[in-house]
DNA sequence: GGAGAATATACCTGTCAAGGCATATTCAAG
DNA sequence: CTTGAATATGCCTTGACAGGTATATTCTCC
């Protein structure tokens, strides 16, 4: 998970992902298309492909690099458990606020 | 979206806003369950705070931290755009090959 | 208004990661 | 087997960022 995020994080490997949406892509192509150096855009793939985000299938001389789908279905997994709590939570403030409140009353009548 | 993930890939700071999924805390709560020092824990707030993943309300001389919805969802748009797509690669992949071959044998042709 | 709690900020330091560049590797084709 | 294309890797430098510690700030309460 936090692999993922990571890997993600970086402007230029988000935009790598992005263009692996539409479809596999060699590494020139995805050098040209972005205007990165080559050997950058190899380095960006390894630690894609070192965090589980893409695979590779080498064709010739080229090595085509594909998205895998797991990494996105697990955060999408952990997306899940903030979906509905969030939309609770200001409820849940007003609590923390009352229980806070009802302790340190409580506290001020144990201190005298 | 990059802020978000970028906020997001810290390991600590994915613990809080875990930790903070469940309901607000105010610093000193966060910082003493997840055994980590103060500063420690304001700054990294102060990130997620510009990254827009959470808000805070001063109750006394306690900030109460909580999660925004907003980047979550957008988190989720983002991944939609993945959903279909990444189920299809493998025939695209195919399709790719296809063309990459037909693509050389025309160059050959031509070159005779 | 003085003391202490809760939090934020400033400064320093070490670490790590991204870019630039050169070079190694692998493969196809003549 | 030599050449050139496509890609990976190694080394270096630099910038960003996280942790540690001290200090500033803000509020409550007496």
């Amino acid at each position: 998970m936090n692999a993922t995020l990571t890997a993600l994080a970086e402007p230029n490997r988000l935009r790598i992902v992005e263009l692996l949406r539409d479809k596999p892509r060699p590494v020139g192509e995805i050098a040209k298309r972005l205007r990165l150096c080559q050997p950058q855009v190899s380095k960006h793939l390894r630690v894609l492909s070192d965090a589980g985000l893409v695979d590779v299938r080498p064709v010739a001389q080229q090595r085509i690099y594909q998205l895998r789908s797991e990494p996105f279905n697990e955060l999408d997994t952990w997306l899940e458990t903030f979906r509905r709590r969030v939309s609770d939570r200001m409820d849940r403030l007003e609590d923390l606020i009352s229980e806070r409140k009802a302790k340190k009353e409580r506290e001020k009548d144990h201190g005298h």
